[in-house]
RNA sequence: GGAGCCUGAAAGGCGACCGCUUUUCAUAAGAGGAAAGUCCGGGCAACGCAGAGCAGGGUAGUCGCUAACAGCGACCGUCCGUAAGGAUAGGGAAAGUACCACAGAAACAAUACCGCCCCUUUAGGGGUAAGGGUGAAAAGAGUGAGGUAAGAGCUCACAGCGCGCUGUAGCGAUACGGUGCGGAGGCAAACCCUACCUGUUGCAAGGAGCACUAUACACCUUCGCUCGAGGAUGUGCGCUCACCGCUAGAACGUUAUAGCAAUGUAACGUCAAGAUAGAUGGUCGCCAACCAUAUAUUAUAUAUGGUUACAGAACCCGGCUUAUAGACGGCUCAAUAU
RNA sequence: GGAGGGUUACCCAAGUGGUUGAAGGGGUCUCAUUGCUAACGAGAUAGUCCGGAGCAAUCUGGAGCGAGGGUUCAAAUCCCUCACCCUCCG
């Protein structure tokens, strides 16, 4: 589990990544990102309800994912707020390091992304 | 072995590495029996100056247990089952009102459709409620005998029901009787009556602190209504607003003791999550149980693969209900064998 | 976390115990109209599962109002349990 100085602590600071960020899409997971002002990276899992119905599961899904995230924190650009939503289930009995590769993939299209935005 | 019934307890174990939350900053602690559904009952808190009345809601065999309950225990009645057992909102319909579709002559009440009998006569009048028909239900007391024009509780005997009085057993529901009277459809999870309980809203309750905007409207109120009482309301809100409430309690464990039991009492011991975009985890390894396949061999062993449920505290307790892999205990019935 | 409401045909829905043909509207199909189309007008279909009759069109019996129990002669309707969906709160 990541620190709770990494993690998002109120609705506003989720809404505001929501209309300012940009969004990467996959068929398993989304990730909406945006720049901060702190110095510092914070993370959000979103995990509907529709997609996993008993909150056992939504948990594990989370945790698991947060989990990916820290072990390969150092890889992940600074001074930044990701929101990873979650569209499917799978992700509860996915091998562990398919979902640390797909994570990375979905963090390095956002460099990519946002690296030829600024030239 | 087959078919079936019931009960309780438990909720795989150990280790490594890397993390999270609380904190006395370490060497400590960290999800459940259902944490769930929110169906009941409390504690706690606010509202109401203090309250009062009405309305509304709930419960419904008896006795006990409990802080309380719609819960639990024991017992009684009724129904289901060959049995072990199971189900049971189980007070009142002789207080009143409503409803009982269609069919049927008629639905709680009558001038009775067919029929039966008598009289006049070929169409009526009268008697009757045995039989037929309709319907879920038909003036609803079954069988036998008497009785009659034909019949009928019209009369009698036996059986059975209800109510009043009453005897025995039991704290009681009730059981087994005695005696008198009676002929009464169903429905109260329809209104209602009786007895008992019940103010409303809920920790997003509420208390205290920080920051911002507006001063327009006259309404708003956490008692459903009346009497009575009160003054606020609204907006914004990425740059963590956040403290108290917030966890020692009808607590848990062990032993003794009273009781058939639910449960109570006493002694000793223990302190055991407190998050808030929400901690209590992630990844591996070994063992355990079960399943499948293969091999050796008929009892297991080995190897490989798979499975190990339901499910996540959100103020706290007592219940209920629902979900749940595999495994454990007791009992009944029938058949077979001994 | 807490409070409240809903679920009836493909869609929107009425129905508060009684033959319910399960109203009504939209939709769909056919006819009529038009050079053609739309709209207006007329009519029809009403859906699903199980069973029976028939060469077939079709006719017919039963089940069925989110699911399962209960009360009642009779339940979409009354009561209980469960599932799913929606709304509200500082």
């Amino acid at each position: 589990m990541l620190n709770r100085k990494y993690r998002f602590h109120s609705r506003g600071g989720v809404r505001y990544v929501y209309q300012k960020g940009k969004t990467i899409r996959k068929p398993k997971m989304s990730l909406v990102f945006a720049d901060n002002t702190r110095g510092f990276t914070r993370v959000a899992v979103v995990v509907s309800k529709k997609v996993e119905k008993s909150a056992v599961g939504r948990n594990r899904i989370r945790r698991r994912i947060y989990e990916a995230l820290r072990l390969n924190f150092e890889d992940i650009p600074k001074k930044r707020d990701y929101i990873f939503i979650v569209y499917s289930k799978d992700l509860v009995k996915m091998p562990f390091s398919e979902l640390e590769k797909l994570l990375g993939e979905l963090v390095m299209e956002a460099k990519v992304c946002y690296n030829k935005e600024n030239g």
